[in-house]
DNA sequence: CTAAATTTTTAGACTAATCTAAATTATTTT
DNA sequence: AAAATAATTTAGATTAGTCTAAAAATTTAG
């Protein structure tokens, strides 16, 4: 068993390794978790004693397969429940998260598995991101993003990049919500920013940076 | 604002005043939250510090309005999540008091409104406890039980005085859920036991004891 | 109404998590 | 390759919550 602080220690280092194959350096944890590098140090040489990860002073640390264990745990909690508040308590997508990440630490397991199952076995989160089995196994997720689209194909909008509240809110304001289908209109040449037309006729300008951090399917797909 | 501890001291205090109206002591306050009277007293200074409580040395605490707040925005979580756990995730009503317990605590009071919403604005959670509304309003329970029934009568359950596992799960297993209608069929002299008669025509035998902590309304009301 | 028993509080210590400031190690620059 | 810079760790302190054992106050009994 695990405090609340050392689940969200291992989170942290688990998506920070999902990014890059090196170890993950102290500073990176301390900026995810909004704390200092000395307090990092002190949890790492705990998290080591509990063989949740490996740690070689100065080295940086990476996750043991017991500590993957437990993080992908929690990130099936959080984005279960963030099915939970956009679907059945119809919040937005926007919204969401902060209260999952409290949620995420209090539900057994047993509570999970019902919710799982009341919610119908959903295998992305509102924010596109693929939810962890019971047994840890995670589906790709989309990895194609709407800057590489083409002239005059429809794309399904099916996750984001960029997870912050000000990113979702732009998108939820103009209406670019994961399932709806886009279709490019042009490409300007020197910036990469295009021009798209929504289902209801919509149409608007975006940066090509904001296309980067959406990610699609093709359309009918 | 306060610790996650403190709503737990609150709550426990608050649940105690309303079996008695002198000040509640310290040993009780420590037994119901399975601490040592020395923790509790260290937690009173600093609850009376920020007013939740009123604590005189060697002479028991009182609660606040202030305080009487917290708790009962507390209560009124545990009770909703009870129903959705039972409601919604079909779990026995002798199965989610320790998961409530945790989920109290996390939800913000926006979540809450949403989750009462959805659960069609329940009054009694599935115990037979009334539901605190927003204001912190809270229905009068039924004080009638069942052993102040009479023979040939009919009663509906309501809920429960003992909220013990143990007791909840003999109720379980002898069918005698709230909304449950019995029929009294005899009531001996000697020790106030009785025969009771379920819907499916079960009948069974019950102690007193039993009998006080079952709550009930008469039949039709 | 005093003495014994009980309850409550205080004193001092411990663990978990955090911080600042100083010391140490690693990396980059010239 | 030495000097400067940056990152990391250590040292020492702090806060919240808890504990045991001793001291103080209250209640109960004779």
């Amino acid at each position: 068993m695990q405090t609340e602080t050392e689940e969200n220690y291992l989170k942290a280092i688990y998506h920070l390794s999902a990014k890059r194959a090196e170890p993950v350096n102290t500073s990176s944890i301390a900026g995810s978790l909004s704390t200092t590098s000395a307090s990092v140090t002190d949890m790492l040489k705990k998290l080591a004693e509990k063989n949740l990860i490996e740690y070689e002073r100065y080295r940086g640390v990476r996750i043991t397969r017991k500590g993957e264990k437990i993080a992908i745990n929690i990130v099936r909690k959080h984005r279960l429940w963030e099915v939970f508040l956009t679907q059945t308590l119809k919040f937005r997508w926007d919204e969401v998260h902060s209260m999952a990440e409290e949620l995420e630490h209090v539900s057994s397991d047993e509570l999970i598995k019902r919710l799982e199952e009341y919610l119908g076995f959903p295998r992305f989160d509102p924010h596109g991101d693929p939810i962890p089995d019971l047994t840890g196994k995670i589906s790709a997720p989309s990895s194609l993003t709407l800057a590489s689209g083409e002239c005059d194909k429809r794309y399904t909008l099916t996750g984001v990049n960029d997870h912050s509240v000000s990113f979702l809110q732009y998108l939820e304001r103009t209406g670019l919500k994961p399932g709806i289908t886009v279709r490019i209109l042009e490409i300007q040449e020197y910036d990469h920013s295009m021009q798209i037309e929504l289902k209801n006729k919509t149409k608007l300008s975006i940066s090509n940076d904001v296309a980067k951090n959406i990610l699609v399917k093709n359309y009918g797909e």
